[in-house]
RNA sequence: GCGCCGAUAGUGUAGUGGUUAUCACUAGGCGUUGCCAACGCCUAAACCCGGGUUCGAGUCCCGGUCGGCGCACCA
């Protein structure tokens, strides 16, 4: 049996041995929070990938682009986090201790800590004790970290660019032309799977907590009033899952389990496009292998949420090393960022709402003599024709004041123009939904959860029970003997595979037991073993990694077999 | 960043300042082998990095890097 402490330590020794994950630049030394995937973990980190491209790209329809990882310093002004991404910290001078200089601050008694700048707060932190040794600081500097990675752009380095702490900014960035290519209608989404750049103080925790790391993200722009009719909200609406509020985190409650239609409508999920996505987002964790009693769903406590954010909820994988792990955030970040972007751009960030009916709105227009009142007023008369614009003409005319200076304009000067207009629309800034999945985090997550030893004709076995979908390599082909011929059948038999897309691993070193526990231990699900039969009948065994259990099935059938066992189309057990 | 602990072949390890650094598994080659880590022969493979103490350092000391745990940090 193996202890709950064990998995991690003999997963990360197996990733680490058979080319899964390794530290990076080992031959260097290595560097903290950042990870190199091997052969099979870059490929099973492609195939969960593509599992999240059926789900967002291919089912949902949100195409993905592809923005660069560097951004110069306006997007990261507008979106917050030049600012809002950095901690006040300081240092004790009698610890040595990195502090947060607000936090410590505020622990003596300083209001309004986090709002004041780094030279006022130094000086307000000259009483207040350290919080490791709680020695009094005296004289000590602010100075902000920030958790962005900084860099220059160009030979000058005039221009600062940042390394993106997440993928999102280029989705909002690229607003304006994503709307076009949609041909101007809400709903719609663009979603991007790249690098994401955090420099962490102190990562730890293998592969959770990295400073470079790959994220999926779906950004998803709707109607602020729409927000409630997620167009295909019915195929979810029956999906029940455990849903742990923050009301029930502050009573230490149990999560409780809710259909979607519940949630949305007792008002535990915000609303139906948030709910929409925590349901898909439960189906695609468990469809790469993740078991659903190791999946829930947490709200946010309201001081935890990012900056941007109102409702949020993380998905998250229970760990046996780590406990409760955030893997996936699910945010309602209404239309913080687009305004934002608005604002810093000059760039308006709208869409055009045509109402169902014209509204017929009454509207008054001024139009003045410009020929009579240009001459007469020279250059006051621009500023006039702006004024008279906002006035409320009486009878004999209107009175306009330009630099204090108080002008009457009689009333045939210009012309009182009363008229109904038709408004066809409006434009709204559309709110954003984003799920964002940390593709680290759930390849992690599937490692151990894979990971099992049992036992096979009294020995140990340790064998990775990957879903066949995520499996790096989907079959191996073995022949029982490297003489007779058996070796060209299975050399020929993986050729076959490879030209149908299957990824086929030729073995014929060792025992084919060994052969077998190799497989095993990278989590290979079916095996293709060519014997004595095979030149009578054309057929071949087919053995399945987790029952152990072999059919006989003829070589014409096998990457059609194969396929459909690997989609997951088909099972073992249905071969008979 | 702080404190405590650790780092030896691909992996897991033994090694109390003094031989050619132990053992097992793994891997590669040859032979053998008729379906679940069989066997025989052969081969390859390591003291984290940099200083210091010493006639002599894998071993002791200092610094660094990485990893684990606790603290702090974690939009």
């Amino acid at each position: 049996m193996i202890t709950m402490s064990d998995v991690f330590e003999n997963v990360m020794e197996l990733a680490k041995r058979r080319g899964f994950i390794w530290p990076t630049s080992e031959c260097y030394g290595a560097v903290a929070g950042f990870i190199d995937y091997g052969p099979l973990g870059a490929m099973m980190k492609r195939r969960i990938e593509n599992i999240w491209r059926d789900f967002y790209v291919i089912r949902e329809g949100y195409y993905e682009i592809e923005c660069p990882t560097i951004a110069q310093e306006a997007v990261f002004i507008a979106s917050g986090h030049v600012a809002g991404f950095a901690d006040k910290m300081c240092q004790c001078p009698h610890c040595r201790e990195f502090l947060r200089a607000d936090h410590v601050a505020e622990g003596g008694g300083v209001k309004n800590a986090s709002t004041m700048k780094n030279e006022e707060l130094a000086l307000a932190l000259a009483g207040c004790k350290c919080l490791a040794c709680e020695e009094v600081l005296g004289k000590v500097e602010v100075f902000g970290f920030n958790l962005m990675f900084k860099t220059s752009i160009g030979p000058d380095s005039q221009r600062v660019g940042y390394l993106r702490p997440e993928t999102a900014q280029g989705m909002f960035v690229d607003f304006s032309r994503l709307l076009r290519f949609y041909r101007d209608k809400l709903p719609f989404g663009a979603v991007q799977i790249g690098k994401s750049y955090r420099n962490e103080i102190s990562p730890r925790q293998g592969m959770i907590r990295l400073r470079e790391f790959t994220q999926a993200e779906a950004e998803i722009f709707v109607h602020p009033d729409e927000k409630n009719k997620h167009p295909r909200f019915h195929r979810y609406a029956d999906y029940r899952m455990p849903l742990l509020t923050f009301g029930q985190q502050q009573k230490c409650e149990e999560a409780v389990s809710l259909s979607m239609r519940e949630a949305v409508d007792k008002g535990v999920i915000a609303n139906e496009y948030l709910a929409y996505y925590v349901a898909l987002t439960h189906e695609m964790l468990v469809s790469i292998g993740i078991k659903p009693e190791r999946l829930r769903f947490r709200q946010h406590l309201p001081d935890e949420r990012a900056h941007y954010a109102t409702d949020c909820w993380d998905a998250e994988i229970l760990s046996d090393r780590f406990g409760w792990v955030e893997t996936v955030g699910l945010a309602d970040r209404t239309n913080y960022d687009l305004n934002a972007h608005a604002k810093e751009s000059g760039t308006p960030m709208t869409v055009f709402i045509q109402y169902a009916e014209p509204k017929k709105v009454p509207r008054r227009r001024i139009i003045p003599n410009m020929g009579v009142l240009g001459k007469q007023y020279r250059n006051k008369a621009k500023a006039i024709f702006e004024a008279l614009g906002n006035s409320t003409p009486t009878a004999d005319g209107a009175d306009v004041v330009i630099d204090g200076e108080k002008i009457h304009i009689p009333a045939d000067l210009f012309e009182v123009r009363d008229e109904v207009v038709d408004i066809r629309g409006e434009d709204i800034v559309p709110h954003v939904i984003e799920p964002s999945y940390g593709i680290d985090r759930m390849c992690y997550a599937v490692l151990e959860q894979a990971y099992d030893e049992d036992e096979a004709d009294g020995e140990k076995r340790t064998v990775m029970r990957f879903s066949p979908k995520v499996a790096p390599v989907q079959v191996a082909v073995f022949p029982l003997m490297t003489r007779d011929g058996l070796d060209t059948i299975a050399d020929e038999i993986t050729r076959k595979l490879h030209k149908a897309g299957i990824l086929a691993e030729y073995d014929d070193s060792g025992a084919i037991g060994r052969r077998y526990r190799r497989q095993d231990e990278i989590g290979t699900p079916f095996a293709v073993t060519v014997d004595y039969d095979t030149k009578e009948n054309n057929t071949v065994t087919l053995r399945d990694r987790d029952s152990m259990k072999q059919v006989r099935i003829a070589i014409d059938k096998l990457p059609e077999t194969l396929a459909a066992l690997v989609e997951g189309t088909k099972t073992f057990g249905e071969l008979g």
